[in-house]
DNA sequence: GCAAAAGTGTTGTTTATACACCCATGT
DNA sequence: ACATGGGTGTATAAACAACACTTTTGC
């Protein structure tokens, strides 16, 4: 077991796409009801965990990405630091802190990160073992302590990224359709896209690349199959200029 | 006094624009000598202090610069959490802190800022107590701590912001011309700008506001002064589209 | 042969770039 | 009268936005 530092945290906003929605892998919290003495209300929380005093900020949330998806090396950025005195401060979320941890919980400055995961990739025996669950964005209205700004923070910030930079394929298959990938952008955005100037526009970047494949078993025309090439993005000037749909 | 946490600090990249150069403000140390016992060392680090358990993490930030500038209510914003559990690792360093602070320090994590600044605005008599200098940013090669790596991400956020919202603003005096706006970005942006483009481009922002005043005691035509007019930016629609130089 | 999504081009409009001369002031 | 930086316009190229029909597959 590992020596906690309990003034420090870090929470995973852990993004997936299912080919139609944007999700957010939650782990499930179940607590006392006030009302009835011996019942149980469930919440959501985002992923996280305490660091130790040994681990850099990152390592701890790679940790925490691994026991609930089983990937490692994936897409993981810092997003914001969520340091108010009084961010836990409901009394149901100390109490529940101090019952699950043991430590003597006061102030605790949580650096939040996010991540891009392939949902089909993730192990769901590791989320199911942790209580987590994949749930559509749009359905999330609240979470435990301050996670429901945390993950607007980070929904606000991967749009901002998309435009930046191709975050878009770490959501997706290795490969994928264009129609795909549009969808994504759609949803991420938050508005429709035309798909012939979405084309022209996508393919103009080196780094998608065409392969031989196509889809099977669809009942219309099968759609070619694309792939990121990492190493071309790395070398190629387009770099920080990215896309603006 | 405060009570500080010695687990967590905050360090302030202050910027700052003579007309001509970008500065940043840092504070001088003064550390023994290895090599000889009764000599010291000058050399620099950002402002910065470890944070009280009961203020807030932005509260901190806000505190150095008031002490170091006398300046309240002025751009703050937060840039990056430095959390390796080796960011502090030469011996002078570790020294320094504790017998300045007479805390145990072990390992600190430190939340970074960035804060622009009217120099002319700013007191010089509260740098000078504290031991604090402008100093060209170009001419800055290295700090303290991980205060240059520091120092460096402030920059590249700057350059990143100032394509994206209206920040030069806060580097400039109330009122300026636009040769000096068009310095400022020249700076920061790291090459020239067509004078004819850039006025175009930049006139078009209905928050750029022209008064009637012009510049004095120069020896050539003198130059209308603008201002910027933060009331007509927040209503704008352009808040988020910003320029591409 | 029909339903369903893939895939493709052109035109008008807006935005970016490149470039050179006259103007107002102080000395 | 001259030195200094302020201030202005136009033409060309590139990017963006709007828009509709044909193709390939499974059933």
């Amino acid at each position: 077991m590992l020596k906690l530092n309990p003034h420090l945290s870090v929470d995973c906003v852990i993004f997936g796409f299912d080919g139609q929605n944007l999700k957010a892998l939650l782990t499930k919290r179940n607590i006392p009801d006030p009302e009835n003495a011996n019942k149980f209300i469930t919440d959501y929380k985002l992923p996280g965990d305490f660091i130790t005093d040994e681990e850099d900020l990152q390592t701890a949330a790679n940790r925490i990405l691994k026991e609930l998806t089983g990937l490692t090396n994936i897409f993981l950025k810092q997003l914001w630091v969520f340091g108010s005195p009084r961010r836990i401060n409901k009394e149901r979320d100390i109490n529940w802190l101090r019952e699950t941890t043991g430590l003597p919980i006061e102030r605790v400055v949580t650096i939040a990160y996010y991540s891009l995961i392939k949902i089909a990739e993730s192990q769901q025996e590791n989320a199911n073992i942790n209580n987590a669950l994949w749930i559509k964005v749009e359905e999330i209205s609240e979470l435990a302590f301050d996670h429901f700004e945390i993950l607007q923070r980070g929904l606000k910030t991967l749009r901002t990224r998309l435009q930046i930079e191709p975050v878009g394929f770490e959501l997706l298959p290795r490969q994928f359709t264009l129609r795909q990938l549009q969808n994504l952008y759609e949803v991420i955005l938050g508005r429709e896209l035309d798909n012939r100037n979405f084309r022209k526009k996508i393919l103009k970047a080196e780094y998608l690349v065409a392969t031989d494949d196509k889809e099977k078993e669809v009942a219309h025309k099968p759609a070619r199959l694309f792939m990121f090439d990492k190493d071309i993005y790395e070398k190629s000037e387009m770099r920080d200029l990215g896309f603006q749909f």
